[in-house]
DNA sequence: TCTATGATCGTA
DNA sequence: ACGATCATAGAG
């Protein structure tokens, strides 16, 4: 495909252009319809990470039951109260990470999971981190297909809770050239016990990368 | 302090 | 279907 010279530019990864603030000052329902069929890049010393984002979740502030800001803001979740585009994670079940794109402006406690990527770049990396001790690789589609198994496999955790998402080190980019998925599935969200009956799980239909 | 629970994952 | 494993939050 050609590229339209008058669009925006490539960035330092290729041809993939950083997704500016103004896309996270918005509502986190807005947000996560969009990111499927996006992309999560990580730089970590001279390793690139990179995935196709195939499904996300939204959740809401203090009007969702399901939501870590449901009661107001504790030292666990005060980064999703923050202006949008910073990404929070959270330690769960005593073993996993998860990290969410904070949204919305300041005060809106807006946050979309990110539940799973088809890994581009990186694999060897992702594998590594992600081997049960044996060193064998797993199939493709079990590295990234799940909340914690994405940040074990970019290695994000504690130290990553925070991060501008505007900066060098985690971000999110649009392919330049790529349209907009055809169609995007629509779910109820998975794990939670309560605010259950909202379609906020948003993914990319077609894919083996999703969780299950 | 003490206790219940969890936006999960791998194995059985 | 279940156990691992522990930070967090809310109660006492």
């Amino acid at each position: 495909m050609k590229r339209d010279s008058t669009g925006p530019q490539p960035d330092a990864s290729g041809h993939f252009t950083k997704l500016p603030r103004s896309f996270y000052i918005r509502s986190s329902l807005a947000v996560a319809r969009d990111l499927p069929g996006l992309y999560l890049f990580r730089k970590s010393g001279k390793t690139l990470f990179a995935g196709r984002i195939v499904e996300v979740e939204a959740y809401r502030g203090t009007n969702d039951p399901a939501s870590h800001a449901y009661r107001g803001m504790t030292p666990r979740n005060e980064v999703m109260f923050g202006e949008g585009g910073r990404l929070y994670v959270y330690f769960t079940y005593g073993m996993h990470y998860c990290c969410n794109v904070v949204t919305g402006a300041k005060g809106d406690a807006g946050a979309v999971l990110i539940r799973a990527v088809e890994p581009l770049a990186g694999i060897r990396a992702m594998n590594r981190r992600r081997s049960a001790g044996d060193g064998r690789n797993r199939d493709r589609r079990e590295l990234c297909s799940g909340p914690g198994k994405l940040c074990q496999a970019f290695g994000i955790g504690r130290r990553e809770n925070g991060i501008d998402l505007c900066g060098g080190t985690i971000w999110l980019a649009r392919k330049g050239g790529e349209n907009p998925p055809r169609r995007i599935g629509r779910s109820r969200r998975i794990g939670i016990s309560s605010g259950r009956k909202h379609l906020w799980r948003f993914f990319l239909p077609d894919t083996p990368f999703v969780s299950r």
